[in-house]
DNA sequence: AGCCAGGCAGAGA
DNA sequence: TCTCTGCATGGC
C-alpha cells in the first residue's frame, strides 16, 4: 500500500538532485531506497530521479496545489547552462564543473536556513543533520506525512524556538549555539528583525542587516543569502572554500581573508554563488579521495 | 591523544 | 584592521 496520494513528473535537463540534496545547503533530505524524503515548509515530499536524469518523480500526500513552492525551492526552472556559461573559464572552474555537472541551488525558508545554518559553526555536516532533526522532534508542529509512516515535523517557527529555555535547545547537541539560536529566534519572533524585509534590500544592505543576529556572522549571513534569498552573488567562505580559493588561485602564497573575499566578490562573475557551491563540492569530493595535493605542476597564479 | 569540523564574539595589539 | 582564544560535541 502507498501512502502517496498525489505525483507529479517534470523534465529536467542538467539537475543532478542527489548532489544537491547532499551538498550541505540542506539538512533534512534522507535517502530511501534510492528516493529522497524530505519537509518543504509544511509539506512532506518525496522526490526520486531515475539513473538516466531525465525526469524528477515527485509525491505528496497532502493537496499540492499548483507545485509552485516545490518548483520555487528546487530552483527547477533555473537554466543552468547559463549559469556555467557565466562562470570564468579557467582551469579550476572547469575542473569543478565537470566534477559534479547538475549541481543546484535550493531556495529555502529564511527562517529555517538561518537557524539551520547557526547550528554549522565547527560542526559537521552529520551534526548539524543531527542538531535539525531534534529541533524538529522536539518544537517542530506535526504534519501529515506518509501512512505507516513516522511522525514527521515541520521545522519549528521562531516564536516557538525563542520560548524554549537555553537547556533544552542545548539538549539538542548544539552546545555553544544554543545561546545564538535563543537569541536570534527571539529578534524575528519579535519583529526585530523581519527576515521578509531583508528579502527586498540590496545584497551589501541585507548582509548588514543578518549580522546584526547573534551568532550570525558574515559566513553564516552569506549562506542565508544565497541558499534562501537566492542573491546570485552571495559567496560563503568557509573552510573548505577558503582552502579551495587558496591553493587554486593563490598557491604557494597565504592572501589574508579580506584579499580572498575581494577576489571572490569580483572574479567569479554575475552568478559567484552558484560558482562557490561548485567549488566547495569540489573540493570536498577530492579531499574524500586520495589525493596527489602536491598539485600537477600546471599551479597558476591569480590576483595581483 | 590531539586535531578538525560549511564560525562567531570578545579582547588586545 | 589584524590576530588570538574560548566555545560544545563527535569522529577519526
Amino acid at each position: 500500500m502507498t501512502a502517496i496520494r498525489h505525483r507529479v513528473d517534470w523534465a529536467v535537463k542538467e539537475y543532478d538532485l542527489a548532489a544537491t540534496l547532499e551538498s550541505g545547503q540542506a539538512f533534512r533530505w534522507v535517502e530511501c531506497g534510492g528516493s529522497w524524503e524530505g519537509v518543504v515548509g509544511h509539506r512532506w515530499v518525496r522526490l526520486r530521479q531515475e539513473s538516466g536524469g531525465g525526469t524528477i518523480q515527485v509525491g505528496t500526500v497532502g493537496e499540492p496545489g499548483d507545485w509552485r513552492w516545490l518548483k520555487d525551492y528546487l530552483r527547477i526552472e533555473d537554466d543552468l547552462g547559463a549559469v556555467l556559461e557565466s562562470f570564468p573559464s579557467d582551469g579550476p572552474m572547469t575542473a569543478a564543473v565537470a566534477s559534479c555537472r547538475g549541481l543546484r541551488l535550493l531556495r529555502q525558508d529564511p527562517w529555517e536556513c538561518l537557524a539551520s545554518f547557526l547550528l554549522s559553526s565547527t560542526k559537521q555536516i552529520p551534526q548539524i543533520r543531527e542538531g535539525v532533526r531534534l529541533l524538529c522532534e522536539r518544537f517542530g508542529e506535526e504534519i501529515e506525512g506518509p501512512v505507516g509512516g513516522g511522525k514527521v515535523f515541520a521545522f519549528p517557527k521562531a516564536a516557538a524556538l525563542a520560548e524554549v529555555s537555553e537547556g533544552a535547545l542545548r539538549e539538542c547537541r548544539i552546545g555553544f549555539r544554543a545561546k545564538y539560536l535563543k537569541g536570534t529566534a527571539e529578534l524575528v519572533a519579535r519583529g526585530e528583525l523581519s527576515l521578509e524585509a531583508v528579502g527586498g534590500l540590496p545584497l551589501e544592505r541585507a548582509r548588514e542587516r543578518l549580522v546584526t543576529l547573534p551568532g550570525v556572522g558574515p559566513k553564516i549571513a552569506d549562506c542565508v543569502l544565497l541558499f534562501a534569498y537566492g542573491y546570485p552573488r552571495a559567496f560563503p567562505v568557509d573552510v573548505w572554500v577558503m582552502r579551495a580559493l587558496r591553493e587554486l588561485y593563490f598557491p604557494g602564497r597565504r592572501p589574508p581573508m579580506a584579499r580572498l573575499k575581494r577576489f571572490s566578490e569580483t572574479y567569479f562573475g554575475p552568478q559567484a554563488g552558484y560558482a562557490q557551491q561548485y567549488l566547495f563540492h569540489h573540493v570536498r569530493m577530492m579531499a574524500g579521495r586520495v589525493v596527489n595535493r602536491r598539485g600537477t605542476g600546471e599551479d597558476k597564479s591569480y590576483g595581483d
